[in-house]
DNA sequence: TGGTTACAACTTTTT
DNA sequence: GTTGTAACCA
């Protein structure tokens, strides 16, 4: 019998002009595949428009992956393409394995031969075969970001500039955007490189990627823009893949940046057969080069484009829709769409507010108790939080209740400094040429090859304009070392020699075993008495366990470098903690959303630097973080918190007073911001909460004794006519010059004095701005 | 050369 | 509070 999907079968001619769904097995009766009836109508309809540019704005829970793999399936089943026809890009790993998976499932087995990752995997892959023409030889190295910043600072030293206040940071900030842009050096504007180091900022591009060049290596940005300068220098190149690629699919469009929409549109020039999804209101990494431009554009790009609108939700509850809605529809710009659901409306969205991070916490941890005495599953609660230093308060809180977490990103596997040294002798050994990987373990584990010797090296290898472990060798054979560090550099010349030989001869993972024994890694670590030093031990027979599905060594450094993300175990039931960032694309019955205070949330830091348009990106982010939870979601803000090491007042961040009143409920008793019992929070402006609150857990001495005063509506906030400040904003009983005293500040002098706000020099802890009901007349 | 200490900066998000 | 770097001393 044949196969729908049998893929060996499929006749290369075929057009995407065609056949009716489900008509390709030959005997002309068959009904719409199963994999199409299982969809909605604008589901199919993205999926069935093959032919042309199509445009899929795909709400959250819409089911936009079922939408791209069923295509993919459909591409497949219709004869229409060759496997390796196909291009489909992802913005993450993850989702590119969850697509490969599910296309599977509807196809009955693993496809083989598709152009199917991230677009860095894909610029990988296409430099692997063309390198040449921008002078990549085919082994080139893929820097971290750790290697570029230790470049970075290097030329930055080289060109005679203090590093302290021309931060190689900056420069690497800089440079990743001109590439996120598909500029190359002489193609920035001219006027952009003068903000760094006096004019310098173009001239260090330039030398960064001159150095690049002779380390055989490249950054994450020349992944795609070496591909851009191969196709725009090499029209052969570019059209006999713009030949190859019959159909496109690209996932998270809204998160795409300039050079991949460059990419994108230089290789859909052949067949126009381009369909992107994704969602506007999720578009929350501009800061990284996305550019939402590119999917508000899209009709513009691409002529005759059609556009389908995913918009019937199947996660979450009206009220958590509706919510969400009422929050996203505070932004202008927006292609628009309007979810709808038809589960049953459910819990409102709980809004709560609490006395500082540990309450937060401790408040958390009750209801995640309750929920799994309601049997519910821990995997299914989520904390999504705005910056990592957040989790650690959920972290303690967890630990001391014995309730299992997982914390997901924090820092990855691949990061970790014994992993990175690890595959830093690894890199030495396949691409000799990588001296930053060489400066990394030169003198790890100590070996007597100090500063000194490094610097002799570096001087050699620069007059002689080759690379440091080239150098090395000449030097060995000189007089210019004194003996001691000669004989070190010898013996680990001849061991990389040595563990070069062995390359074929063995896997990876054993070879990697040789190296940290022979080299005296594991000995140093074993010999540590550094508390760290176990988990490290650890961390190093897990590398070698990472190592194992691996056949070449070269396969595996690009794994490393591509593939932050080691695979994470779900087996144990336990809470998730993440960023709202790295929620994306995830969904959980519970949600719990911290820290929405202003500052926080938005982030004061993407406020300073990008205005509006970062509220609006933060907006989003507020967006993303509601439409994760299916049954519940939980939002709460504390009046203060720590961060790192200083006391921080908080006030509510505006997003909680965006929230439409019918879809939230709040949890409110006496106090916190001042206001009567009674009141309502209405901490809409981003200034001061009016609503109420106690803090339930602190002790009496804490309490306020001042009859508690709200705020008064900020003047300077935008669109807030509408919302009702039902406490009376009142002035502040206390006079400027009065002595008072804070809970957490001490005592301190008031200086200014704004409606309930106090500006108070404090003897300890310097100048803060203070709610008047938080301090007592000292 | 290596270890220790002191100081500083830093924390939004990540392929 | 933490981590990384610079300066100092052994």
């Amino acid at each position: 019998m044949s196969d729908p999907f049998d893929l060996e079968q499929v006749p290369p001619a075929a057009q995407p002009a065609a056949q009716p769904a489900g008509d390709t097995a030959g005997d002309g009766v068959a009904p719409p595949a199963a994999y199409i009836t299982q969809l909605n109508p604008e589901q199919r309809a993205a999926v069935e428009a093959v032919a042309g540019p199509v445009l899929v704005l795909a709400g959250a829970g819409t089911g936009k992956t079922r939408v791209l793999t069923t295509r993919l399936a459909h591409i497949l089943h219709q004869r229409l393409a060759f496997p390796s026809q196909l291009l489909v890009v992802t913005f993450t790993n993850k989702a590119a394995r969850e697509m490969a998976e599910r296309t599977a499932e509807l196809v009955g087995r693993a496809v083989e031969g598709l152009w199917l990752g991230t677009f860095h995997a894909i610029g990988v892959r296409l430099l692997r075969r063309h390198g040449e023409l921008v002078g990549l030889k085919s082994n080139f190295t893929i820097l971290d970001t750790d290697d570029q910043l230790r470049l970075l600072k290097q030329l930055i030293e080289a060109e005679q500039l203090d590093p302290k206040r021309w931060p190689p940071r900056q420069l690497a900030a800089s440079i990743d955007r001109w590439k996120d842009r598909g500029l190359i050096p002489r193609k920035v504007p001219a006027g952009e490189g003068e903000s760094f180091a006096n004019g310098k900022g173009v001239v260090l591009y330039k030398a960064y990627q001159e150095r690049l060049k002779t380390l055989n290596a490249c950054d994450f940005g020349d992944l795609l823009l070496h591909c851009l300068t191969i196709f725009a220098e090499h029209a052969d190149v570019l059209a006999s893949y713009q030949k190859q690629f019959r159909y496109i699919l690209v996932d998270e469009y809204q998160d795409t940046n300039v050079s991949q929409y460059l990419l994108l549109r230089l290789l859909a020039q052949g067949h126009r057969n381009i369909c992107c999804v994704g969602d506007d209101d999720q578009s929350i990494y501009s800061w990284r080069g996305a550019e939402v431009g590119n999917i508000l554009r899209f009709e513009k790009d691409f002529p005759g484009a059609k556009v389908t609108r995913l918009e019937c939700n199947y996660r979450s509850t009206p009220h958590i829709l509706g919510a969400a809605a009422g929050l996203i529809d505070k932004n202008e710009g927006r292609l628009g769409k309007t979810l709808w659901t038809e589960l049953n409306s459910g819990e409102k969205v709980q809004v709560r507010g609490l006395w500082d991070g540990a309450e937060e916490a401790r408040a958390v941890g009750e209801q995640v108790e309750d929920l799994q005495r309601d049997e519910q599953p821990l995997n299914e609660m989520a904390i999504l939080v705005r910056a990592s230093f957040q989790t650690r308060e959920f972290e303690e809180r967890f630990l001391t209740l014995g309730v299992p977490y997982r914390l997901i990103g924090g820092t990855r596997f691949y990061e970790r400094a014994e992993i990175r040294d690890a595959v830093a002798y690894l890199r030495v050994i396949a691409q000799p040429d990588d001296d930053l990987a060489f400066e990394r373990i030169v003198n790890t584990p100590k070996r007597g090859l100090g500063n000194a010797t490094v610097q002799l090296l570096h001087q050699a290898a620069r007059d002689m304009g080759i690379p440091l472990t080239r150098a090395a060798r000449a030097m060995v054979g000189g007089d210019d070392l004194k003996a001691r560090a000669r004989n070190s550099l010898t013996k680990l010349l001849d061991d990389f020699d040595r563990w070069r030989g062995l390359i074929g001869g063995m896997p990876p993972g054993e070879l990697t075993e040789v190296i940290l024994e022979e080299s005296g890694y594991t000995d140093m670590w074993q010999a540590s008495k550094d508390p760290k030093a176990p988990s490290k031990l650890e961390n190093l027979k897990e590398l070698i366990v990472a190592l194992e599905p691996f056949d070449k060594l070269g396969g595996f450094l690009e794994h490393v470098s591509l593939v932050m993300d080691a695979e994470m175990t779900q087996a144990e039931d336990a809470v998730n903690i993440l960023t709202l960032h790295g929620s994306k694309g995830l969904e959980f019955n519970t949600v719990f959303l911290p820290g929405w205070e202003e500052g926080l949330f938005p982030h004061q830091r993407a406020l300073d630097e990008n205005g509006l348009a970062a509220l609006e990106e933060e907006r989003r982010l507020a967006y993303v973080g509601l439409t994760r939870a299916r049954q519940r979601a939980i939002i709460s803000f504390a009046a203060q918190r720590q961060m790192y090491g200083q006391w921080n007042i908080a006030l509510p961040s505006r997003f909680v007073g965006e929230l439409p009143r019918d879809h939230i409920e709040t949890e409110t008793e006496a106090g916190l911001y001042g206001g009567g019992a009674d009141t309502v929070i209405e901490p809409i402006t981003g200034m001061a909460a009016p609503g109420g609150f106690t803090f339930s857990d602190s002790p009496s001495s804490t309490r306020m004794r001042r009859a508690p005063r709200a705020a008064p509506p900020p003047s300077y906030i935008e669109g807030q006519a509408e919302q009702v400040i039902t406490s009376d904003p009142g002035v502040s009983d206390y006079a400027i010059g009065e002595r008072v005293f804070h809970q957490k500040f001490g005592y301190g002098l008031i200086e200014d004095i704004e409606g309930n706000k106090l500006s108070i020099a404090f003897d300890k802890a310097g100048a803060k701005k203070v709610i008047d009901s938080f301090v007592q007349p000292g």
